[in-house]
Parts: structure tokens; sequence; C-alpha cells
DNA sequence: ACCTAAACCTGGGCGC
DNA sequence: TGCGCCCAGGTTTAGG
């Protein structure tokens, strides 16, 4: 699922490729993805503007048009952006110098829209940049008794950690999953803290985990599903201690975690 | 204000 | 080979 290595990815891979192109033309192939505005509406905004750039906010790629007019993405779990088709094409792009961008989701739960102005998406902080703070994080948990993974999952909070870094940086901080975020000690949001930057930032070197659906706009499967912990690993020993790694399901979504060394 | 959970979707994997 | 069943989960919406 692509979460905010893998949307990060996508936006490197895809920025050099359509900046300064002109739309020249959309190629709706199922309405669906196109949300709060008609197809029609849609490609009347969009054909003929000029992208200048692209942006990322948590796991949303802003695409921003020469008129400061702006279109998002959201890839949620099976969202593709694409410089060559798939089987599951919802979308295309045509662009200037005869390129193509496809947008290809096998779920139809990604998203594009179009807004006039820049989005305003009600999101947390980013936590690879400077704004995440231990400080941040410690006031966020102080107040909250909702479980620390659930609370790791709100967007409005922290932006750009789903469900694979949520569990993985739970697991390299020794917390467990369902401990209430106001138990956390200052020790442990010191860590936690670290640990979720870390991660992240690992996992953008690897360009992304491709446990099931996402690969780069090139196509191609990113690498740190070789380096997940505890993610997926249901009943499999655990690295550091050998004892079974166990699965819970925890607002709705499968939770791993290794109940020895996660306390 | 805060929290929980259903709904949206459909390809892939599994058992039979 | 194919059918039915279940699972995957980010975000929105509804309800407590």
């Amino acid at each position: 699922m692509p979460e905010l290595p893998e949307v990060e990815t996508v936006r490197l891979d895809v920025l050099p490729f359509v900046r300064g192109r002109t739309v020249k033309n959309i190629e709706v192939i199922d309405h669906r993805v196109i949300r709060g505005i008609s197809e029609k509406q849609f490609r009347k905004k969009i054909i003929g503007q000029k992208i200048v750039d692209v942006e990322r906010r948590a796991k949303y790629l802003l695409f921003k048009l020469k008129s400061g007019k702006y279109m998002t993405v959201h890839l949620a779990m099976t969202g593709r952006l694409l410089f060559s088709p798939d089987d599951y094409v919802k979308v295309i792009f045509n662009l200037s110098g005869n390129k193509a961008l496809y947008f290809s989701d096998a779920r139809l739960f990604g998203k594009i829209r179009f807004y006039d102005h820049y989005p305003p998406l009600k999101l947390g902080p980013d936590p690879l940049t400077k704004d995440f703070t231990v400080e941040f994080l410690r006031k966020i948990l102080k107040s909250r008794k909702t479980k620390i993974k659930n609370l790791l999952l709100e967007q409005k909070l922290i932006g750009g950690i789903g469900n694979i870094y949520a569990i993985e940086s739970l697991f390299r901080s020794g917390i467990h999953p369902q401990r209430l975020a106001n138990s956390l000690t200052d020790v442990e949001i010191k860590k936690l803290h670290k640990e979720i930057r870390k991660v992240l930032l690992e996992a953008l070197g690897y360009r992304g985990t491709s446990d099931s659906w996402f690969v780069d706009a090139r196509g191609k499967k990113g690498g740190f599903q070789l380096r997940l912990k505890v993610y997926g690993r249901k009943d499999e020993p655990c690295f550091k201690c050998k004892s079974k790694v166990k699965r819970i399901v925890m607002g709705q979504r499968g939770t791993y975690f290794c109940p020895k060394c996660q306390k």
C-alpha cells in the first residue's frame, strides 16, 4: 500500500517526466476515480494546462498547474501512476512531447480531484519534515487515550504513516501496538519518534515496500518488503527473540507484533 | 470533542 | 477447471 515512502518514490519518478509539459488530452476509462466533479468538467478544467510542479503532502500527490490550480492524486491501496499502461488503467493523461501518464487502480479506492486553490487537506505534519519534533509527538500523545497504533494512522495528526510503517516503527521501538497513547514514557516517545523517521527514510532508500501491489512509475517493485521485521509475518519467529509473531485486528486492520519484544 | 466501525471496491489466493 | 469465500486497507461517513 502506498504510504509516505512509496508516494515519494512515485513523485520523484513523475516530477521530471511531467514538469513543463501541457496536458493535451485526458481519456477517462472509469469515471469513478474522478471525485467531486464530473468527468466532463474535470477534462475541461485540466486539458490545456501546463504542469509546473509535483508536490507531496502525506500520501497525496499535488500536481501544480501554471494557473495556480491543482490536481491531487491519492493512490490509496492499489493506485499507480505509470509511464506505460498495465491491466487496470482508469485514466490516461496525454502530455505534450508525445508522452502519456497512466493512472491505474485495480480496486478503485484511489482518488483524483481538482482544486481552484491549494488543496485544503486536513493533515498533520509530515514525519520527515522539521515540524515533526519529539515535542510535537509528546503533545499529541499526552491528551489521548486511543491506542498508539491507531493514533499513528490518523492523518490529521501525523500525515503519511500507513499500516505497514506504523507496525514496523512500533516493533523497532519495542512498544506494544495496544498501549494507550498517553501511557508512553518520555523515553519511549523519543525512541518512537526516532524509529518512525528512520524506517520511513530507509524504506524510501529502497524505493518503497512492494508486498503486494506497489510499483514505481516504471512498473518496478520496491525492495523494502525484504527488510520488514514483523509486518505479514504471522506465526513466524521474531528476528530478535524467536518467539512467534502475533496477528491481531486493530481499527479493522491486520496488526503484527512480537508479544515478547513489545511491551 | 472524541472514538469506533461500516462502506467503498475487486483481484488474488485458497479450499473444495 | 471453476466456483464461492475471504482478505487486503486509506479515507469518508455515520453513529455512539
